[in-house]
DNA sequence: TTGCGTGCAAAGGTTTTGCATGGCA
DNA sequence: TGCCATGCAAAACCTTTGCACGCAA
């Protein structure tokens, strides 16, 4: 957990640009750091993974593990929204791999049978159903 | 994806002895390694890697990817209960790292809405709720 | 000038793979 | 005997850390 930062340097401001321009899709750190590569802005993984933590703590930027193995994934939280208004809920098909994202607001029925009965904060942030999708049945 | 074995090793038979010691016990694959070392009946990591795997195709151990960065867990399932008798979801807490087990039926629920409104079947054993319990909020 | 941010290189930890050997049927 | 399983070593992969240098304030 980094506090916020203190400088604005070059590169977090390249990293934000990119960002910006790609609101609620998912980048590796990875993807990141080739199309800056390409782009003539190269920025360093060590601090493509920084400045990402970063945001995370910041709440600019949403993380997903999505597989156990696998690169982390990340995305930037459209400008606006930042305060949480539009929850997403993932579910990963074990066989093809596809992730589908679903914005549905019966799903929160979930998260408050958790609360209710669980006493159980359900964050649907870092939480991934895992299954089979309707092409794979 | 492995067929199933062909050959009753000495290997598989000393993994399956311990595993079938602990039926519903999260352990890993280090786990198993050492014990079975100081137990003076060695397994290679490699063969513990591939048998386990082995017997996730084979219904007789769950594996669960309890957080992205961390070793996979895996899980005997008790004799008896080899055709899912008992569903277990598990939730695990971003702040202490308690892993919860829940029994719980009305959880069956989300996996009926999932199935009916969104195609999706979820697996239970794969998927883990991650959030906050009750003693951490 | 101060000290935070950067980025290279290396380490760390888990899982997979290549390949020769050994054991089950 | 034939082929699968084993296990060592090494590779592959993602992520973190150490450390010297450079840049923002």
């Amino acid at each position: 957990m980094d506090a916020k930062p203190k400088y604005r340097t070059k590169q977090r401001k390249i990293l934000l640009e990119y960002l910006r321009r790609m609101p609620g899709v998912h980048i590796t750190v990875k993807d990141v750091c080739e199309y800056l590569e390409g782009q003539g802005t190269p920025v360093g993984q060590t601090t493509v993974y920084r400045q990402l933590e970063r945001m995370v703590d910041e709440g600019l930027v949403n993380k997903y593990i999505i597989d156990g193995i696998g690169p982390a994934c990340f995305e930037y939280i459209a400008d606006g929204e930042h305060d949480g208004a539009e929850v997403c809920f993932h579910c990963k098909c074990e066989k093809c791999g596809k992730l589908i994202h679903l914005h549905c607001d019966e799903m929160q029925e979930i998260q408050e049978h958790l609360l209710r009965e669980h006493a159980f904060q359900m964050d649907p942030l870092r939480t991934v159903f895992y299954g089979v999708c309707e092409e794979c049945m």
